[in-house]
Formats: C-alpha cells, sequence, structure tokens
DNA sequence: ACAAAAACCGATAGGCAATCGGTTTTTCAT
DNA sequence: ATGAAAAACCGATTGCCTATCGGTTTTTGT
C-alpha cells in the first residue's frame, strides 16, 4: 500500500485530534496546502477504504477518526515493504532488527530490551 | 523509492548469484516470465541508478552486482517508508516495536533479546 | 573496417496519488 | 412535506513511477 504525502498529513492530523470532519481538517490542513475541500475528501475516502481511518455519520457529515495509531501504522508499512524478502513464518519485525540493530546506539538497544521485559511481564500476569 | 515486482526478483538474483550480466540474468529471470532482454537490461539499469546495483565493464558488457545486501536493503526500506513519520533520532524500528511486540511469540522475544545482546558483544569487541 | 553485441533512447501502457468540477443524495429547518 | 444547503459521490485529468520493447547508436573483437 502507497501512501502519498497529503494521505500522510492526514493521517499525522489524527493522531493528534482524535476526530475530525471533511471541513475541519481541510480548515487545519487544506487551506494552507491550498487544496480544494474535495481533495480533502477524496484523501479522507482513500484513507477509509484503506482501512486506515473509520468514520460514522455524525449528522450529516462522516466523522473521521484514526483506526491505527502511529505505531501500528509503522509496523504495518514495514511488514508490507518487507515481506517479499521476508521468509514466511519470519517475522519481519525481527528480519527487520537484524538489518538494522548496528544502526542503533547503545540507548536505544536499551529501550528496546527493556520493551522486551516489559513485555514478558505482562504476559506472566495475564497467565 | 518504489520498488517494482521484477526489480525485486532481480536484487534477491543478485543476493544469490554474486555478479550477472543482462543476458546471464535474462536466461535466469527473462525467459521463464516473457521478458525480453531489454526489459532485463532497463530494469538493470533503474537499480543501477537506484544504487541497489553496481556495475563494471567486462569486456563488452556491463557487469552487474549488489551494492546492497538483503538486511541493507530491509533496513533502508524500512528507512524510507517511516521517515515521515519517525522523529529525527528515533528509531523507527523502536516505535514500532513498541505496537507489534504483543504479536510475536515468546520465542521471537527470545529471539530478539539474543541478537540485542549478539550486538553488545560486537560492540565490545569492537570498542 | 565490419559484423555482432551491447548500450542507449524514446515511446507506450498500466497503476496509484492528487486534484477538482459537477451531480446526486442527504439533511434540517420551516 | 419541501426546498435550500451541505455533504457525499462520480468521473476525469495530471503527474509520477514501473514495465516493456523497438529501434538506433556505440562499442568491441577479429
Amino acid at each position: 500500500m502507497q501512501l502519498g504525502e497529503l494521505e500522510k498529513l492526514v493521517l499525522q492530523h489524527f493522531w493528534n485530534v482524535k476526530e475530525a470532519d471533511a471541513k475541519q481538517v481541510h480548515k487545519v490542513l487544506g487551506l494552507a496546502r491550498g487544496n480544494s475541500l474535495n481533495t480533502i475528501q477524496s484523501t479522507l475516502d482513500r484513507l477509509f477504504k484503506k482501512e486506515l481511518l473509520k468514520r460514522t455519520k455524525q449528522g450529516h457529515a462522516y466523522c473521521y477518526s484514526a483506526r491505527v495509531d502511529r505505531e501500528g501504522l509503522i509496523a504495518q508499512l514495514i511488514s508490507n515493504v518487507t515481506s517479499d524478502f521476508v521468509d514466511d513464518g519470519e517475522n519481519s519485525l525481527i528480519a527487520a532488527f537484524s538489518s538494522a540493530s548496528a544502526q542503533l546506539n547503545d540507548e536505544q538497544l536499551d529501550t528496546l530490551e527493556k520493551m522486551i521485559e516489559k513485555q514478558r511481564q505482562l504476559r506472566k500476569e495475564l497467565a
């Protein structure tokens, strides 16, 4: 799945504002870029069809909100873009990590390790 | 940077064969897909311009080989696709991990932790 | 120098984001 | 209920990129 520039801006917008209709998004993002309301509507619709936004009728307008959070989208994008190079069963994040671990600094390694520990703890509590 | 289907196949080919000229790639990949030699040449050229392959004149033909390994490409793709959503300094993998960790099974968590340890060890040796 | 091989150029088609005008549908107030 | 306004929907165009080749130019080895 391919994301264009405006689509990315809109997604980020919805990580800030929880929900908004086309008109509101247009006011915040569209006007500054010189986009028509229609352009914003189309973009919202495309993102809805891509299942990155959800929407509900609210009065006479769709009210949109994020369907994935930032981390979820990043995970999905990584999976999409790497899947052709990753064996089935292999988790793309792990494959990615083996690719990119050299780029991480010590502090980031610590962070990651703490996240793993946290996840383990969480499971212990649920078990 | 956008990679097409044929481009991906060609890249993977060069992770197997070290080096080859257009004719050889065509024989291995192109014939099976019904591609002309020209199509293969164009693709090689595009990948060269994207700096994913390198090439040297060998007799009368360019001899191509991989410029990035699988892990390097994966890392680059991840960086490309996530950079718009990740603050400078923040690593996209870590951002992604924080949401995707729940999807990993215990074994994969172990794997990841071992990778971290391995990376730490590597650094200690280099220091 | 010449034939063959390879590179290079340019054109076409197909897919997707961006963009918007115009039409249809929905909605709300009267 | 009905009509104006608002919003959704549809369809077309543009631009960018990959895929694909035909044809021309350049290179090369004999």
